[in-house]
DNA sequence: AATAACATTCTTGTATACAAAGCCCTTGAC
DNA sequence: GTCAAGGGCTTTGTATACAAGAATGTTATT
């Protein structure tokens, strides 16, 4: 059942570009590549073009795939745009959410906090995420979701870090628990602005973003 | 000078199926759409390869690339992101658009009049998409008006419909106005939520949006 | 006559071979 | 000594060849 190795490849290659395992501007030799993962020239370059949209590498024509790690001021953006996106799923998911969702965002949260009170950071991270996940899933609009979580994901490693920060945790948990009380309260704009804040807390701090860049590249 | 096959076949196939040319569930044939644009299967593929990525094609393994048109709930969910992006556009640009740029907004609309007067629905489509580059433009997020831009890009042949329809013309610009006024006055939620509803009128008529998509199909 | 198994054919996925464009090093001229 | 031009060397872009899975049609059996 070999196929579609180019799938694979992405996924694998995109890994080691969120790893850090490249720098910035660094080039991928094709033949190199093709050889580290075991398949010809011809996968692996769908593979690159894949990367080459999201933004992870630049296709320059005759010239070879280049790793564009986001610097200071794409990452700004990019929290931003990830807190406009989350406070647009909030605003939807006010009117919209399931009672048996909201419970499972309870949940989420007690987990959250028994992480906190273990000092789990992976785990508080996970449980996180899950919990931002629900919100995404019931704005009700799949386009939004999809959206959303691409960028999550592209940020996981530059939010991670934050997290590790003094005091961090429990301010995003208690930013959490005021999500929950607005989306309980169906009140779209209390909810779009609880979720922007939280969200826009992560990318707002600029020293502490910095940071987080040079420790995500290691 | 011919390189980069594979960017003009994506361009053309993007093309192709905006216009309708192929209608949802069509499978792509490789070898014959090679033979079509002159060139061979790999580089077909690499430009199937993006297109999977951004949703106009399925891609199944070991089976083929499937065209996927929009339906009625992709296509209410598509305005639905479109609003929430604009309404972000909106919201940011209040605060950073320049005076310069204000005036280019001003200038679209009085473009936008001259073909309402004309009755040029293709000249008003030309410059309603200025007028709302703009904006995208000023919110001062490249990745926002990114993901802004690409998504009027899908959406054209729909938009492009619904203008058509009686009077619709003469509402959006009184919608222009309304936004030109809140932009002016430095004012983040009257500019998201006036630009929020004016992008929510096209996708909001289901009745109106089925004939658009049954007119953009031809 | 209907169905299942098998074989053929078609299509996708991958590897390899070839062509052309860029890069680098050498060499020559000033 | 420095700079420019030219050639080879490397690497990308494309074509073709090959392998394997899926679809289809045929035949045999019940």
């Amino acid at each position: 059942m070999v196929q579609r190795r180019a799938d694979n490849i992405s996924a694998k290659l995109e890994e080691l570009i969120f790893n850090g395992s490249f720098a910035d501007g660094d080039r991928l030799d094709e033949v190199r590549l093709a050889a580290h993962f075991g398949v010809s020239r011809t996968p692996l370059r769908e593979a690159l073009q894949r990367l080459a949209l999201t933004g992870l590498i630049e296709l320059i024509p005759r010239r070879g795939a280049f790793v564009r790690q986001p610097g200071a001021a794409d990452l700004l953006e990019m929290f931003e745009l990830m807190a406009e996106l989350e406070a647009s799923c909030g605003r939807l998911a006010a009117a919209r959410i399931s009672d048996a969702a909201l419970d499972d965002l309870h949940v989420a949260n007690v987990e959250c906090q028994a992480a906190i009170d273990a000092g789990d950071v992976d785990r508080y991270y996970t449980e996180n995420e899950g919990f931002h996940r629900i919100i995404y899933r019931h704005s009700g609009n799949r386009f939004l979701e999809q959206e959303a979580a691409r960028l999550h994901d592209r940020l996981k490693p530059f939010r991670r870090q934050q997290l590790r920060l003094r005091g961090r945790m429990k301010q995003s948990m208690a930013e959490h628990e005021a999500i929950v009380a607005a989306l309980v309260a169906g009140e779209p704009l209390a909810a779009a602005e609880a979720l922007r804040t939280h969200v826009a807390q992560q990318g707002g701090k600029f020293q502490d973003l910095m940071a987080a860049v040079r420790n995500a590249a290691e």
